[in-house]
Order: C-alpha cells, then sequence, then structure tokens
DNA sequence: CAGTGGTCTAGACCACTTT
DNA sequence: AAGTGGTCTAGACCACTGA
C-alpha cells in the first residue's frame, strides 16, 4: 500500500531517520543505495533523494566508494538555524515546555522603514503583535511581528498565540513561504532586558527578518531577541561547490 | 562538446546565474525546464538539480504550474550563512578588496575544552594562528585557528595567509569537509576592541565552530569576531517539509 | 577486484495555474 | 485545455574505496 502524501522522499526519509534514532544500523553503517530501494520498494533516485537531505541536514555523510554512515553529532543539534519554522517548536525541541504569553497587540500607522520592507505605502494599517515565549517562567524569546492589516481576514487578538505560519493560514490571506534573515548582535536595552528576565547590557542575538508568501510578497516584518544562556544556535556550513545533489 | 568537470548540474547552474545576473531573462520569468534541456542539450533531471541548488540559495523561485522566476532580493544577498568557506570570499563578495595580516603563530599544549572538541590528549602539541581580515586598512574578521600539529605536514608560518581550508589542503593532511557553528553574542574585550578597531563593549557576533574532515574527524577549532557595522550576515529560512527536491 | 556512492538520461504521470 | 513544475521510475555509466 503506497500513500503518496507526503511524498515518497519524505517518507523515506522519515522512516530512515527513525530507525536512525532508534539505534538500527549498529557501528554506525546504513545499507547501501541499492538495498534500501529494494527493501523499500521505491527507486534508488527517491532513496537517494532522502539521503541527500539526511545528509544535508547533517543526520548522515557519504563517502563515495565506502557507504552512508550515521553523524552521531550531527544527532546532537537541535535547532538548524536554516530550519527554523515556530520558536515554539525550537524550545520544544531543547526539551522545554515552552508556553506563550502575549504582550500586545496593536494596530498603527506603517512609518519607515517598515513600510519599504512591506512594500506598502506609509500610513497603512500595521498589526504590531509583541509575544514573549517561556521556559518555565523564563522568558527565552521576545519577538515583535508587524503584519499589514489587510493580509488579516480576522482581527488579531490577545489569544493569538499560535505559530505565526498558522497564525496567518487561519486567520490570513496570505502563506508564509519563507524569511530572509539578518542577524544581527546587540546589547539589550532596559525595556529588553526586563522582559527577558536579564541584566541590561546583556549581549544577544537579534534576527531582523522579513517573511514572504509564495508569490514573493513581503507578509511580516519581524524582529526577535534570544537569551543566549537558555538558546544557542547552530548551523552547517559547507563548501557551495562541494553539495551532492543538495 | 561536453565537459564533465566540473558536473553538468554545476555547469548549468552558472550558467543560468551568469544569465539571470546579466539581465536576461527580461520581466524575471525563466524558460521551462523542458525548453532548458533541449537548449542545453541534458536531461529535464539536470535542469532540475541546477534549478533547485538556484532555489535553495535564494536566486530564483518556483510556482507550480505557472513556472520560474529571478528573486530579485535574493540577488542582493551577498554572504548567506551556510555557504561561507573563506571569508577572504566573503569579503569580496561585499565589493571589498581584502588583505589579511597574520597575528601571531604559535604551538602550545592543549587544554580543556579545546583537548575535547578536537578528540585528542591533553597536552598534545595545538597550532594556534590568528589572523585579522582587512578591508582598505579597516579590520572586519578577526579569527583564531587552532590545529592539532600532527595534521600539518609542513609547519604553519606568518606567510600562511591563505584560506583554511587551502591551506591544510597545501600544508596538512586532512581536508575540510564541513564546520559545525555556533552563534554567540559578544561584547568585545579589550584586545578584542583594540584589534577590530572599535570601542570596548561594542557588540559583535563570534561563531565558535568546529572543522571537520570527510571521515567526520575534528581537523581544526576556530573562534571568529565579526564587525557588524561592515559585515552582516543573512540567512533563508524556510519550512522543513515544504523543501522541494532540495 | 567487487561494491559503494555520484551523475545523468529518457520517459511517465500527477497537481497546479493560467487561458 | 494547455502548459508548468513536482514526483518517481529503471537503467546506465563513472569515480572512488577497500579488501
Amino acid at each position: 500500500m503506497i500513500e503518496r502524501n507526503p511524498s515518497l522522499t519524505e517518507q523515506v526519509k522519515a522512516n530512515l531517520k527513525a530507525r536512525i534514532i532508534k539505534g538500527d544500523f549498529t557501528d554506525g553503517k546504513i545499507p547501501a543505495e541499492n538495498e534500501l530501494a529494494t527493501e523499500l520498494r521505491v527507486s534508488r533516485t527517491t532513496v537517494r533523494d532522502a539521503l541527500s537531505r539526511l545528509e544535508h541536514e547533517g543526520t548522515i555523510f557519504r563517502k563515495q566508494g565506502a557507504g552512508t554512515f550515521v553523524n552521531e553529532r550531527g544527532l546532537q543539534i537541535k535547532s538548524r538555524l536554516e530550519e527554523i519554522w515556530s520558536y515554539e517548536s525550537v524550545l520544544q525541541d531543547h526539551g522545554y515546555n515552552p508556553s506563550i504569553r502575549m504582550l500586545s497587540v496593536a494596530t498603527k500607522a506603517a512609518e519607515a522603514p517598515y513600510c519599504d520592507d512591506l512594500e506598502i505605502v506609509s500610513g497603512e494599517p500595521l498589526v504590531v503583535m509583541r509575544k514573549l515565549f517561556l521556559e518555565n517562567s523564563k522568558p527565552v524569546i521576545l519577538t515583535v511581528n508587524r503584519i499589514p492589516e489587510r493580509y488579516l481576514r480576522v482581527p488579531a487578538s490577545m489569544d493569538s498565540t499560535a505559530p505565526l505560519f498558522q497564525f496567518l493560514e487561519t486567520h490570513g490571506n496570505r502563506h508564509l513561504a519563507y524569511y530572509l534573515s539578518e542577524i544581527e548582535p546587540v546589547v539589550l536595552d532596559g525595556v529588553q532586558a526586563r522582559l527577558l528576565g536579564v541584566t541590561v547590557g546583556t549581549p544577544a542575538i537579534a534576527f531582523q527578518e522579513i517573511g514572504y508568501d509564495r508569490d514573493n510578497t513581503p507578509v511580516v516584518r519581524a524582529t526577535s531577541y534570544f537569551r543566549d544562556d537558555l538558546l544557542r544556535f547552530r548551523l552547517i556550513r559547507r563548501s557551495a561547490g562541494v553539495r551532492k545533489t543538495p
């Protein structure tokens, strides 16, 4: 019985990842691609696609002529920067049990630079939501989202604590496709430090980002601050030329 | 005449990227995949691989049923975090004309935490190289590399200013395959601030990273500091599930 | 040398968008 | 309905690794 949603490739990937985490593949050697293809009744191409994704996210590594192996180190990375989609899941991946507190919801007239970033005219109504993510009553992340009001079918409220991409699917008429983010080092000012429960002047990472939908229209302008002592970001860097069928 | 190194996929990617930058494809619409395959005399799979890479790095975006389009915003991103391989090229991509100054080269006994990170015994000789990257005599990046001495065939000198991956290829017996990096917010201390030409207490991004070779052996432990006013990192984030043949 | 991953092909069918 | 990208197949040949 073959189910095609999610795609075969995603299913193969999930299957393999589960087995890797469960600890099958003793000695860290993963069966050959042809073997997996036969066993799972899919083509080698599909297996290779799945393996490529696992390799790209650091779960496995491949050696031409030798085989495919589990990457114990990659398995320990909980939050890979390129894959963050909701801060709630980031905290869960860290073993936290996050709660979310909406600090404020307000509608304001858009000013520079936000109207430029969002490609709207100056003065257009902008919904500004400030949220705090906490782990066991300790604040970890502070975010501010700015969304043009006309992208919302339903007004935002103090209860709109769902992840933003979900919120936009249920309350909005644009769906988030990707974020373009800048990483900025800051020292927290009085307000930020108080909300995050640290002393003024603590260094922190800030994300300055714009979220776009499938049509490449800017949908949200977000700024987020992270407590480095509770949440440290990691990533894998490769030479661009060495990527294998990525 | 078909040359197979670099791979066809890379050649197609390079070809398309050049045409995109040159400004062919007026109105931002890129020809259909079948069309490109015919024109370039390769299979559609190869074209798709190339387009997937361009999409992943933000150069284009695709809409099922509609077509493939140039992403003007992505084109403006000079240094994508996941793809940094040499700081020299990062600065060049920013339009800078970088120079490199070796500050010091020394051999010391490895201590914690470096011996753990590099999986060597405490006390093993470690070559420590401190480099400064400058743009027009303004310092931009400060890096410290720690390499187990036994991975070098030739001793490092004050002239070893080549990018580290290149240096290891010519002077070492291990080749860098990937870095695993942590992103840390810091305020620069006296020494760092003086070297980078900013005031003490300036916030900055630091990379704490370990470079591995193909066999997953740790080869180098590096720490780097960046002047945010001269070099800002960007990245693209996508939901993990939505990736297309990445 | 046999076995592995790396690349590429040609073709099929599907889901979606546009006209 | 026509055209686009999304997925998948089966098979080929190559380059590299290890015994």
